[in-house]
DNA sequence: AATTTAATGTTAGCAGTGTAAACATGATAG
DNA sequence: CTATCATGTTTACACTGCTAACATTAAATT
């Protein structure tokens, strides 16, 4: 017979949604499967989280703390144009391996971070550790610096968004100069066009 | 007494769908209440829109239709860099003003564009647009341009999902250098700031 | 150690959703 | 005039988020 307690159920809940997120989406996570797949009663995740976006605040915190880790490189010494190309292509590499979850993060599904202290936190944590990357670079002014940082997360942000759509739009690869073609150009050797993207940025 | 038939129906239910998504977002609309909204049984939306993706792909079709005519700008004469800020300024704010409608328009509500012909015309002459203009102002070759507008479109892209979710975390300015008054200064004078982003882009 | 309290689980139920099936109406084509 | 077919309605099902009332057990207090 099973104990009445689950003993770690907010816990396990977290890990299967972002399973299930990331494999179906959000769209088609429900609390109540969430709650069969863990063999707890329909209504027992509401003891941990008070709504559904609540839930869904978790699954993106756990996400920008993997976006951070995969953008996060260790450098004491000097940081070259090289290790920004580097987290440039980690970020991107992410948001295409976890399409599901960064919908989630950077979608409205959480209406307001600031009701959520983890996530928010998390996600700032992203941003000034591309921040503080940066910042070992170039000897600009924190100003400037926070300038091109927001600059460059919007250029991978905004890659991410339009390669996926791209990609959707057609499996066949077509010939040209149409967006498909073009996309699946630049995705196939996304670190050389990262390189010369990166170069507006940083000789400002 | 009403008649049966409704007659304008389908339209009707487009008009009011683009009005409710853009209110409240496409989460909350729901063929129910549209279909009461528009004074019809609760399944009558299904005459005309298979399922609620089809009505969604509906929706952003009129999206990127308004999007297409906010970044068309006509000139025969030769494009200057001012016009290409000027498309990317049209752009910024039809995201950042039609946000809701943005988020169907780019998000994972429709999944695959190529199941909605008329969808998938409309976003790709909202490409092809941009691209024509950009071809009017550089000698380069026509992969060249179509990589150059693949790199505007995702940064000005880009700028609206960071922008809105910068916006969105945090009403109180803060000063500093993170990244919502960073974002703030960005977003109050987006004409200056595209104005050095594309410098990088068009003196490749 | 006994008892109270708070955390965590269950059951039952409401209102709302997308969608399918069977039927009703009326415009249009033959 | 009649048959057909597009368009509307009714009914029904399975599913959803969420609430309220109750059950169990771990932790805190006396």
């Amino acid at each position: 017979m099973k104990s009445y307690h689950h003993g770690n159920l907010k816990q396990e809940l977290i890990d299967c949604a972002c399973r299930l997120c990331e494999r179906d989406g959000y769209t088609k996570l429900s609390i109540r499967s969430l709650a069969k797949e863990s063999g707890v009663s329909q209504t027992a995740p509401y003891r941990h989280f008070e709504t559904k976006e609540t839930l869904y605040a978790a699954v993106a915190t756990e996400g920008f703390k993997k976006l951070s880790k995969a953008c996060h490189i260790d450098a004491d010494k000097k940081i070259t144009k090289k290790h920004l190309v580097e987290i440039g292509c980690n970020y991107i590499e992410f948001g295409l391996k976890n399409a599901n979850t960064y919908d989630l993060m950077f979608g409205t599904a959480v209406g307001n971070f600031a009701e959520y202290p983890e996530l928010l936190e998390s996600a700032n944590s992203t941003y000034e550790n591309m921040r503080l990357s940066f910042s070992k670079l170039a000897s600009d002014s924190d100003e400037v610096i926070a300038f091109k940082c927001i600059t460059l997360w919007s250029m991978v942000h905004g890659l991410v968004g339009i390669l996926r759509k791209v990609q959707v739009v057609g499996d066949d690869f077509e010939e040209g100069v149409g967006p498909i073609s073009t996309a699946s150009i630049i995705s196939t050797n996304l670190e050389g066009y990262l390189d010369k993207a990166l170069d507006g940025l940083i000789q400002s």
